[in-house]
DNA sequence: CTGAAAGCGCTTACAG
DNA sequence: CTGAAAGCGCTTACAG
């Protein structure tokens, strides 16, 4: 069956819907594009002869000849961690039954990689790109800037006319989570945190800071591991930790694998959490409400980022530049038990 | 500097890289697809003027004259499911090296709306195809058919000659839990589980019938719940189920994220486990290693089995009938405390 | 090994 | 409101 060689695909045509209901294949095209300069009676003349010879029109002709696909590209650094899943899936919700195409690329957070994806997906045309971050090649910095395709930012802000992004401030809930420790009575913090992107320094430098404002930061307490983060990767940093600073009472973990592999090292060994050491994730994941005891965690809107930066690309795609081209979505310090 | 309405791209085309290469467009074409029989000192030249240009193929227009995009189309139910995350991972990590582009479509476990995907995405005129499963509607077949587009077929198997699948057998899964239960002196066995789709009854048919087989099954131990899985949902049932049946010992979860939710709640009332009820739960997911007790798990391929779809999807298009179409990847019991 | 011609299936731009 | 002509940027099929 699978035809190698042939010119044509064998589906049928714009030309047999406009010959199947007597009008011409432009008028047909108009049509079916919902161009509202049709005739009504016209129109579902073409609408039937579609339906009846199950035609669906071929992106690659109508690509080629608009000079524009229906796709939008999502360039993400990781597909193994949920935050950017729940972001892909609220994207790919708004997308999809507007007949947009998400086409995904991960960019294993190596910004040389991104920038070939960025060579290769520019050439699909794309109606416009969904980016994380801003940390990025020269190179694909002028190709973005040279293909003139709109691009919203997510996970991070930047404020500057002309950029859109939809996020919320990483150093802010680095800082949160220091004020919430400090408010416990806690005084040697640590920050444990892995697969140091972007986002993860600017959390650690918004804790950072705050320690230092309250005169309690110790450099020796951050644990910072370049391999990508683990449930076990969480239990053995933990572990580290506790061995060279056994007098640590409160801790922020970049993210909530991370904390939930400490939590339940520390169950493990029958420390007491949090009276021994306070814990506080980040993201807030499914399981952390559910730990023993429940952890304490700074909630992202990694969904609603995905939503929000869709409806902005979908906005400026129409051409009207944007009300909100900054959306701060905020966090939530969620307090429970650790 | 959004282009509406242009009939060209602003992008540099074959014609002029040929150009500036001193061949013809279809010369140009051919060394850049590495057709082999360009003259090596035409391709180089074609090499190094497409490199200039900064040229990368326009898709569309490949697609369009050839018939055949660059495209794989893997249709998945669900993106909130760990499980099928890692097998597209999988899949976009051998796709993508190839210059294969992956369109991922989201079922959310709905027959009719995976139609609709086939229908749409058949249009792109895919090279091939990834479907989860079999169970589809007749047009679906009737569409998969009439396009001639090879499939493979995951998670579940189906010998029927011609046909492509990769996974293992979910009923035998469920009868190695059973029987791993029984083998540890358990009786009153239930069974919990979720989001029911074909697989899941599948575990819970060979659970059964091997209880059956050992004298022990009873129907009022089968706790499913059609609502999508969660943890929070997992210690809910679990809940359910002690409260009606206190003498229940031995529970099988259709998946991690059930077990899970239980093994915490359990903690929480102080439940001894596994000494009041033994648990196993199913797909092996990260945390489950970690959690106390260590939770005992039927580890699942399924990244690999993204790897080899995609690899068996390759030979096919290679128009080479599939040496192995039908591998079974099995799975592994693993035994740890709960 | 190389190329001129034709065509893929649509939409744009221009008429009427 | 409708349509004939042209063209998007490639590759196929056929020559030589």
């Amino acid at each position: 069956m699978t035809r190698t060689g042939s010119r044509t695909t064998g589906r049928p045509t714009l030309s047999e819907v406009a010959r199947l209901s007597g009008v011409s294949p432009i008028t047909a095209s108009r049509a079916l594009r919902g161009v509202a300069t049709v005739a009504p009676a016209l129109a579902l003349k073409v609408h039937e002869a579609a339906q009846q010879l199950g035609y669906v029109a071929n992106p690659a002709a109508r690509a080629l000849a608009s000079a524009q696909s229906q796709s939008i590209v999502v360039l993400v650094p990781s597909l193994s961690n949920q935050l950017f899943i729940d972001t892909l899936e609220a994207i790919h919700d708004v997308m999809r039954p507007r007949g947009l195409e998400v086409l995904i690329g991960n960019s294993h957070y190596d910004i040389h990689e991104e920038e070939n994806l960025i060579r290769n997906y520019l050439a699909y045309q794309p109606r416009g790109l969904l980016l994380t971050g801003f940390e990025r090649t020269e190179a694909s910095r002028r190709l973005l800037a040279a293909s003139g395709v709109p691009c919203v930012h997510m996970m991070e802000l930047d404020a500057t006319p002309g950029v859109a992004s939809v996020g919320f401030s990483q150093e802010q809930a680095g800082a949160v989570a220091a004020r919430h420790l400090l408010s416990r009575g806690r005084k040697r913090l640590a920050y444990i945190a892995a697969q140091l992107d972007p986002r993860v320094l600017q959390r650690g430098d918004g804790f950072r800071q705050t320690l230092q404002a309250a005169g309690c930061f110790d450099p020796a307490l951050q644990l910072m591991a370049p391999t990508p983060s683990s449930i076990g990767l969480g239990g053995e940093l933990f572990n580290d930790l506790l061995r060279r600073h056994p007098d640590v009472d409160g801790i922020f973990f970049c993210n909530d694998d991370l904390a939930q592999g400490a939590i339940l090292e520390a169950s493990r060994q029958g420390l007491k959490i949090p009276e021994q050491v306070a814990m506080v994730g980040f993201n807030d994941l499914p399981a952390s409400a559910h730990l023993v005891p429940r952890l304490t965690s700074i909630r992202t809107p990694r969904a609603a980022i995905g939503r929000q930066a869709a409806q902005l690309l979908l906005g400026l795609l129409d051409g009207k530049p944007a009300a909100h081209p900054t959306q701060d979505l905020g966090f939530e310090l969620v307090v429970r038990e650790s």
